[in-house]
DNA sequence: CTCTTGTTGAAAGTAGTTTTCACTTTCAGA
DNA sequence: TCTGAAAGTGAAAACTACTTTCAACAAGAG
């Protein structure tokens, strides 16, 4: 889901920073899945690509990929949920509620609601956060077949 | 900022729960906050109220206000910043990126999104999550005035 | 080659939250 | 008013997620 390497490379590059097996396999794992994945569950699923890769070095990277901004993270309305790879600068995400696949998009028409909710609260705003809940393709089609067998 | 405790109390005795003196502090701490709270300064909080209160009931209290419905989270990009009551049934919120003043609203009218997103991803949308950053009014005049001082 | 700086995994440490447990409070029913 | 059942409590232990420490290792510059 368009995680740049070559990008990624650059920003490292950059700061001094290494593009090493490790961090490569964890790139590589983060861009891989459909879905947004904990630490743990990129840290196993960065480890076959990359057996001797140790827990420690996935948190590091993911300190890296914070500060160069490719790291994206999923919430739900209670507690986060996971991480996935930028892709679009400025980009909100759907979260399938069945299977977790997320997807993103770049429609951002919020002037309306923040005009709506600085009337309301008086604030200046500077900044939102949009996530949306749903149902993917797959999911939609797997219920609607079950409804109607 | 809006806890009904009538109605928090109703919902409790109709789960055979009690409002004891410790529930009552962390409720009434959890209202008059103008920000968000962890359940650490919660407890700091509410035990100004009750002093023989103890961390473990007060999460233990997030709990079930949470199954009643009476909590809201309240999240940055990163991270779970902390926790408001809730009072319309279907608000979003401000948070002051200064301060940390919380505000909630209730307009919404994110069908223009939802109906871009669903076209660009192909899922069904079911809910949404909107949360705006700004600054509140105090830090905005705070702001401007020492622009021109 | 070798100096310097970045990188690594294991293990120890920390912070936030949940569980356990023995004890107390509340309240409905005798 | 007693009394037993069920809810509620705080301290301490346990657990989980994450960070720090540290000694060894890898890579690029000169
Ligand atoms: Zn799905
Ligand atoms: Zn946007
Ligand atoms: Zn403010
Ligand atoms: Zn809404």
């Amino acid at each position: 889901m368009a995680l740049d390497l070559q990008h990624v490379a650059a920003e490292l590059a950059a700061r001094g920073l290494r593009l090493t097996r490790q961090r490569r396999a964890v790139l590589e794992a983060l861009a891989d899945t459909p879905s947004s994945l904990s630490p743990l569950q990129l840290y196993e699923a960065a480890r076959e690509r990359c057996p001797e890769l140790g827990l420690t070095t996935v948190y590091r990277t993911l300190e890296v990929l914070d500060e160069i901004g490719a790291l994206r993270r999923v919430h739900g309305p209670d507690h986060c949920e996971g991480l996935m790879p930028v892709s679009a600068a400025h980009a909100h995400t759907v979260v399938c509620s069945a299977c977790g696949r997320v997807a993103e998009f770049t429609a951002c028409d919020v002037r309306r609601i923040s005009a709506a909710a600085a009337r309301e609260t008086g604030y200046r705003i500077t900044d939102h956060f949009l996530q949306l809940t749903g149902l993917c393709d797959r999911c939609a089609a797997r219920r609607s077949a079950k409804r109607r067998p």
